[in-house]
DNA sequence: GTCCTATTTAACCAAGCGGTTGACAGCGGC
DNA sequence: GCCGCTGTCAACCGCTTGGTTAAATAGGAC
């Protein structure tokens, strides 16, 4: 993990190849062969993503003879939902209000004049 | 917006001059030269990072003469939120087994042999 | 108009990223 | 030992990124 593991981890994430890994791991352990059959993408690309999640503490690999099965780190993405967690009031406010913007045009007030 | 939004969001927030830009806006509406103030940086790259976090939804700025003050999207990070949100029950259960193993620990079975 | 402040644009640069191909290493089967 | 499979390493390439400086733009004050 480098000197900033919340950069690495949101690095690693804004990548959709590097997701999509991810969702697929959600199912259990695969190989790098495994991973690399949805992309169309050669097989050096698909280990270079899988070293970018493990620095990232994301996931991590075994060694079972020739093959290296990757796996979900399960508190990898903690830190990240952490960082999240500070900011949750801002969305959630936000929600309300267009939730009470709503429920005002239900009641026939398209203007929100009442507030 | 790029095509893909999520990419985006996490790209932008993969960088600590910018995740600091968002806590300090957290505080209410800044001018570029109050959000520049803090880094050892010129002004232009932090206009840059403002672009960065507007492309990706996460801010919106204002006009007020020769001011363009940047104020937080609230429903930008939701986005982001709704993705982990997927993913929350890998860190829950491991956050269990490691709350259990801990409560083994106290019970004397630091080998956890009851299980 | 002229000056001052705030901010963006343009041009540039070094470093990093995402991909490729080709060679190499680890391991089981025969 | 040798083949075949799995995976990584090394070198390379084009594009993007994060920063710089210098010049341009926008708007208020005078």
């Amino acid at each position: 993990m480098p000197a900033d593991p919340l950069s690495a981890k949101f690095s690693a994430l804004a990548d959709p190849t590097r997701r999509a890994i991810l969702a697929r791991l959600c199912e259990g352990e695969a190989t790098v062969n495994d991973l690399a059959e949805p992309f169309d993408m050669s097989l050096p690309a698909v280990s270079k993503h899988l070293k970018v999640l493990e620095k990232a503490g994301l996931i991590s690999r075994g060694r079972e003879a020739q093959w290296r099965p990757a796996r979900l780190e399960p508190m990898g993405l903690k830190g990240v939902a952490d960082w999240l967690e500070h900011y949750r009031r801002y969305w959630d406010a936000s929600f309300d209000r267009l939730d009470a913007y709503l429920k005002q045009i239900q009641k026939g007030d398209p203007d929100g004049r009442e507030h």
